[in-house]
DNA sequence: ATTAGTGCAAAAACTTTGCACGAGC
DNA sequence: GCTCGTGCAAAGTTTTTGCACTAAT
């Protein structure tokens, strides 16, 4: 299972394996797309009574650290997760009623001259929109 | 005064004009970059000490939704807010130590063959880092 | 005069933290 | 056994809201 490859890696780098945190990497891994800490602390508290909203914090900040999830905040005022691709830099298409997105496989970057003096961190490309599915929600 | 001219605008579309939502945008005007809603406060309650948060808040969500401030959160969860550029459509670079921006004239969208079905709402493209003078700050 | 804007107080929404106990190694 | 992970309680931070009063039109 990858959950399992997952939960490896991050013991080889003195983390612990437990149960919660398994499940949480399991419902992303699942779950290919953006959803925010409190979506996955309702779905958890149906299937995992005793967890918590910090475990699900916690994990969401260590996955995250560990380069395992990534976090973007592109509607309302909450971060929303997802698996960190591992294929390759490239952007997304995000659905921004479901959280679903896309590969965008051209990055704009390389055709950038960066202004003298500007140091570059980080950068980021976001088409936001309906995909195919909700777009025939929303117009119903 | 230009800000003026925002005023004018703002009231041919039903808004009333008042001492401090002029006061809010003149700061926006005179700043040109992204700042943070508890920083414009801050500024504020120095110059102006009846101006509530409240008021800060409201006005910062009317100019952001007649289209005259853009929001962008790219720092923290917290919103950050500049006046929206009239020039054209563009990206920025941002500073993210003090929110300057410097403008991106290439626009990556136009490359782009978005999937069947996907209803493109908006797109956002941000080149994240410290400017020179940050920078330096940064590196002493 | 009418209605939008404001301040106050409160609350909502999201996230973090200190501490003690329990679980993974 | 040692230490990390967790739950509890509490607090921190950012943002929103109901209500009554003030001010812009």
């Amino acid at each position: 299972m990858e959950t399992d490859s997952y939960m490896s890696e991050l013991r080889e780098r003195g983390y612990r394996i437990t149960g919660k945190r398994r499940e949480i990497l399991g419902y992303l891994l699942r779950n290919d797309r953006y959803m925010s800490a409190r979506e996955l602390i309702e779905y958890m508290k149906d299937r995992y009574p005793t967890m918590s909203y910090e475990t699900v914090y916690r994990n969401l900040k260590t996955l995250r650290d560990e380069g395992i999830i990534e976090e973007s905040q592109f509607a309302d005022n909450e971060a929303k997760y997802r698996m960190a691709c591992q294929s390759g830099h490239h952007h997304h298409y995000i659905c921004v009623a479901c959280g679903q997105t896309m590969v965008i496989e051209h990055c704009p970057m390389p055709e950038l001259c960066v202004p003298d003096g500007f140091q570059v961190l980080r950068h980021r490309f976001e088409v936001l929109g309906y995909c195919q599915n909700c777009r025939a929600v929303e117009s119903k």
